[in-house]
DNA sequence: CGGGCCTTTGAGATACGTCAAATTGGGTGG
DNA sequence: CCACCCAATTTGACGTATCTCAAAGGCCCG
């Protein structure tokens, strides 16, 4: 089960596929060169865990390719996802020692890893960085926001509609399409987790994922295969208004 | 119904009350006079709108005292609060003309506004503010994910703990208690809101607090004042772990 | 072809929501 | 200073969405 081969990761930041999205975003030639030497790519097979919660870390890292999930667990086992971490996005937290999360892998990850303390250290002298990692955690902090609306108010139907339509939105920004005509994507997590990103039970999931392919809501091919025949429709049930934009 | 009265106002930083703990905290003498240049101070008292969603906002701001909320709202009126702004709390996003969420003062508010254009432009060239705002943002993003646990996966009594323990932790920080001994302080939400903090309906929230009461896990003189005779018991309530610190 | 997940579906239990009415208590005006 | 008023809160009875427990498929991979 080997997933990419390292000799076709990019050592070389500039053609690296998320050069343009994460934290070194806007970073010059001289600062990628001292990035490089700085960094250091992992791979993960899916259902592996990247780190656990309360454990040291000495790297913050960028996801390249995969899809990673921050969770939080309590004593008797209750868990909720609180993030979704795609690629180009950000892990880890300068000046903090210990992970506040599980992050497991659900795909085959490459993390494009960074020692903390020269990373640390290249914040404070550079403004690139710092002012692009603002930049992205406002934008998780929005993120982390909406699902709380999610979370809080929404019934189990909104719920599932909701997931779906931020992965339908996310894979049509991808691939560069608009949202007219059917979107087809994969599902990237199994009802377990979807449940646990939506604080449902995994039966709740499944019954709902039922009724919205019943409802002609949804198009299932297998478990994990989704067309979405009207965008739309899906935004509606997702309980948003539909005319928010797909190109966020 | 007159709150404190501007005069009453520090028009100089350097006595300031959030001095050390707002997005200034860092700033030396030089970068607190500019700020002062582009500086003035709101007031707006009980359940006055400060921002609606939506609405262009040509100014960002620091919470000097007193509380406000963040929130969102569907189209059919169910309401979710996102945020709990305290003294030296942020408000605003630089890079973004408008709104995400309905501000709404909940006591007495006094805030420190800096209009837009020329805040953005200062943290561009100012590290000390560019910093400071990474940090406070990386902590709003754990609460809120610490927040979206509680929202997913706890129980009603269970959510009213919690809020009860963050708001008493904070309280008991600002008086430099520890946490031994009862611990009393004011509600500073309605029922209502604690509701649309904890995505519960205001019934549900008010039979919660009568058990907990009727259990001997707080008291209750009038309805907004509370004692928490232990507060270890609380936090067992809340489901989490009795050693994390208080002085978090 | 068989074993082990993941998923679906069913039946019954329950926590929380909804609707409605009673009670409290803090502020206000007489 | 007291009675009154109104918003906030409490309490009750009932409905229901979601959870729990249980069993029966599918599907991938060896």
């Amino acid at each position: 089960m080997l997933n990419e081969p390292m000799s076709s990761l990019s050592q070389n930041c500039s053609d690296c596929p998320i050069r343009h999205r994460a934290v070194c975003a806007r970073c010059d030639g001289d600062e990628l060169s001292q990035l490089e030497e700085m960094k250091y790519y992992r791979t993960f097979e899916p259902g592996r865990t990247i780190v656990w919660s309360g454990d040291r870390m000495d790297f913050v890292a960028s996801v390249v390719s995969g899809i990673a999930t921050l969770s939080q667990t309590m004593e008797d086992g209750r868990t909720q996802m609180v993030g979704l971490m795609l690629p180009s996005d950000f892990i880890g937290r300068p000046g903090r020692t210990t992970s506040a999360y599980n992050v497991v892998a659900t795909t085959d990850v490459v993390m494009c890893c960074f020692r903390k303390k020269p990373f640390e250290a290249m914040i404070e002298r550079t403004p690139h960085i710092a002012h692009r990692l603002l930049e992205m955690t406002l934008d998780e902090l929005d993120a982390a926001r909406e699902w709380m609306l999610v979370l809080g108010r929404k019934t189990a139907r909104e719920k599932i509609a909701s997931l779906l339509s931020i992965i339908a939105r996310r894979d049509a920004s991808l691939q560069l399409r608009g949202t007219q005509g059917p979107l087809v994507f994969d599902l990237p997590l199994t009802r377990e987790a979807m449940a646990d990103y939506l604080g449902l039970t995994l039966e709740t999931v499944s019954r709902q994922m039922s009724a919205l392919k019943r409802d002609g809501v949804i198009e299932l091919q297998g478990k994990r295969h989704v067309t979405v025949p009207d965008f739309n429709r899906l935004m509606e049930e997702a309980g948003d208004d539909a005319d928010g934009g797909l190109l966020v």
